[in-house]
DNA sequence: CGCGTCTTTGAGTCGCTTCAATGTCTGTGG
DNA sequence: CCACAGACATTGAAGCGACTCAAAGACGCG
């Protein structure tokens, strides 16, 4: 990361809430790491739905798909005040010549995003909305902790209801209805700014996908 | 994908139809690459049900985000026979060092995979059945499209009308329902073993993503 | 020719959406 | 410090899209 940040240009960007740092369709030719705040990456649709792909934490690298295709495949907006900073793809490239590890690292990174993506693609086409919402929940909480290890079962956030609806798939009401459902059974406490995740283990259960553990083994990778 | 297959020690393998490549949960250290047939991976959830991420064509490289997990995320199966090849992770590794330009259009590769899945999760979350499944077709055919350039409206594929349902999250039934919606409304031809656009135009808007376009200005890329 | 796999059809039910309105919090200016 | 406005959360009722259950038809393979 500390790599990564010395191949800007001291490209420095503040955001406030509901600022888009990217919309789709733009060209983009490089993509930004995250300092402060919260952002996330949504997708509109020619029915006018808004779904939130992901919602990014600090340390995490936004825009990155982006590098693939002329325009940008994705909306990137902030939930909360934020900070970024611009990364050129001329810094990617130069990392695989430099840093080839690192390279790799980045690489594994990538794959990790896929199979959260598949996850998340397996949960919004096969599970209920109280499935749905428990994995929602339980993921923003798996990525708190290991952004900030130490964290307990609190973590605070940005997220109205309507961002966890539009992060769930279905409507703000019945997230409201379904968040309550979540409460009455003790999974977990939601308010404004914060929640609790009360039982860990039934609300992985319910989600229905289990914990992946990222691979600790790295000999295959060059040094 | 020549360099991938020198890595290979002649590692091939032949699936029969249904067969199990590598089901989820199994410790997995590489990869494969799909010579002939078609694949599918698929995810399937605590409550039963079962959904496919994605079906693989050939030339495509199958089992990629385990490489950054300890257990398989996802269950590799044949939709027809097929046959893959063996590539270790320690290929990959060399890869990265000898070859970083390679490694790098790698890493491209995987950016388009992610906004594949990108697109099917806002698609799945945001999009009626019809919506969905004229999306999944389209996906179907784009790929083909890109394997076999010059390929026309027409594509041949193994999929059963379950095939198709557990791809758009729907029930086999309702799959069929739709299936014949779309055909009554003049915008495709869907029989065993082969499917026709019909009006590709129609079919795109109902599906409500745009189609993606590769970057081809390369420039930044290692040589 | 017959059996298994796949496709098609119909009826009843439920989860989720839509529409409409009220209640509650938060920040901001007077 | 209070009043007000806007954003956010909550509640209820009606409607529809997709599911479930059940069964019959069609295809293709041995």
């Amino acid at each position: 990361m500390a790599l990564l940040q010395s191949f800007e240009g001291g490209n420095v960007r503040k955001l406030r809430r509901h600022e888009v740092l990217r919309a789709e369709g733009e060209p983009a030719s490089g993509f930004h790491l995250l300092l402060r705040g919260w952002t996330a990456s949504s997708i509109t649709m020619a029915n006018g739905k808004r779904h939130l792909l992901k919602v990014h934490m600090p340390g995490d690298m936004l825009g990155m798909p982006g590098l693939a295709v002329t325009r940008s495949p994705d909306t990137i907006v902030a939930l909360s005040s934020a900070v970024v900073t611009a990364i050129p793809r001329e810094g990617i490239g130069r990392l695989f010549e430099v840093a080839p590890r690192i390279a790799a690292l980045l690489f594994l990174i990538s794959q990790e995003e896929r199979i959260m993506l598949m996850d998340r693609l397996a949960m919004m086409a096969a599970a209920s909305a109280i499935e749905r919402l428990a994995g929602v929940i339980l993921q923003l909480h798996d990525r708190a902790v290991r952004n900030n290890p130490g964290l307990g079962t609190t973590f605070s956030h940005p997220l109205t209801q309507e961002d966890l609806a539009d992060l769930a798939g279905m409507t703000p009401i019945y997230a409201n209805k379904t968040v309550q459902r979540l409460r009455e059974e003790g999974l977990i406490i939601w308010e404004r700014g914060s929640a609790t995740i009360l039982n860990p283990e039934a609300l992985r259960e319910l989600a229905g996908i289990p914990a992946r553990q990222v691979t600790r083994e790295l000999g295959w990778l060059p040094l």
